[in-house]
DNA sequence: TAAAGTAATGTTATATAATAACGTTTAGGT
DNA sequence: ACCTAAACGTTATTATATAACATTACTTTA
C-alpha cells in the first residue's frame, strides 16, 4: 500500500512535498514531450501550495495577485486540465477542488481520504483495493475504467 | 453482494421499480415521522423516471412542466436535500446529478457503476468493499465516516 | 374560533463552478 | 523575415448551488 497519509496530516517540511512534485512534474513532462510553462507550473505550485484541495477560483486569484495582472478562468482551466491529463493532480468531484497527486507515476488508484477536521486530503493507492473493485465490477458484468473512490 | 447492476443495465418493468421505490420511501417517511409532500413525491419519482441520473435543473424543468407553474431552484434543492437525507437518492459528484437508491434500508455503500456507454448508474452494496476500505482507512490512522465510489 | 407556532413553499438575488467561441501573442523552425 | 502551432487572452455565457427573507398553509391549543 502505498500512501501520504503520514505526512498530509502531520507536521512536515512541505519544501520537501513541492519539491518533489515539481521535480516529478518536470521529468514527467520531459518524458511526455509536452512544455511547462511558467503558468502552469505556478498553478501547479499553488496547488502543492498545502495538502488541502484548492478550487480553480482561488487559484484565480492567487495567480492573479502573483502575476500582477488579470486571470481569467480558462487559463486556470487550461493548466487543470493539462496536469490532470499527465496525472499530476487529481478532481476531488464532491469539493469542486484539485489537490496535487503525491506518487503520478504508480498506477493510479485514486483512492482518496479526505479529513474531515483539517480538511486536508490523503491519497491512497492499494492493490488490494484495486483488486477488489475490479472483482466487483465483474461479478456485476461491468467493465472497470476508470474509479474515483473518496 | 447487493445490487442492481443486473436490472439497471438491461431492459425490463421499468414501473416495478419505480414502484418498489415509492413504497420504501413511504415506509420511510412514516418511519421517521416526516411529511412526503406532494413535491417531494414528484422529485422522486423524476429521479427514479430512469436508472440515468438526473441534474438538478433537469428535475426543475420537468416539475415546471407537469405542475404547470414555475418552479425555482430552491424547490428542487430542498426536495433533493430531504430525499438524500432519508437515504432515498444519491448525489453522484462527478456528474453533479442525482439517483435513486434501490436499497435505501441498507448499509449504505455507495458504490456506483457508472456506464459509459448508456449513462446508466447501478449501486453496489458489498459488504467485502466495506470492510477492505475500512482496513485501509484504519491502516492510514483515519477513522472512515462516510464514502463516495464510482 | 382566534391566536400562535411551525413546517413548507415562494421569491429574489447572488455566489460558485465551468466552458464556448474567437482573437492575439509568442516561441521555435525554415 | 516568414510561417506555423501552441499557448494565452478576452468576452460572454451556461451550469450548479445557496442565502436571505416573505408568504402560505396547516396544526395545535387557549
Amino acid at each position: 500500500m502505498m500512501s501520504n497519509a503520514r505526512t498530509a496530516y502531520h507536521i512536515h517540511d512541505h519544501e520537501r512535498c513541492i519539491n518533489a512534485a515539481l521535480q516529478l512534474t518536470r521529468d514527467i513532462c520531459q518524458k511526455n514531450k509536452v512544455n511547462l510553462t511558467p503558468t502552469k507550473e505556478q498553478v501547479l505550485k499553488l496547488i502543492w501550495q498545502s495538502h488541502r484541495p484548492i478550487g480553480a477560483y482561488q487559484i484565480q486569484d492567487q495567480l492573479a495577485r502573483i502575476s500582477r495582472k488579470a486571470v481569467a478562468p480558462p487559463t486556470v482551466y487550461r493548466a487543470l486540465q493539462f496536469l490532470t491529463k499527465l496525472g499530476l493532480i487529481h478532481k476531488i468531484p464532491s469539493l469542486n477542488s484539485f489537490i496535487g497527486c503525491p506518487f503520478p507515476n504508480s498506477p493510479q488508484s485514486n483512492l482518496f481520504l479526505i479529513c474531515e477536521k483539517c480538511g486536508n486530503v490523503a491519497e491512497v493507492s492499494c492493490r488490494n483495493v484495486d483488486y477488489l473493485l475490479q472483482k466487483t465490477c465483474e461479478n456485476a458484468n461491468f467493465n472497470l475504467n476508470s474509479k474515483n473512490i473518496e
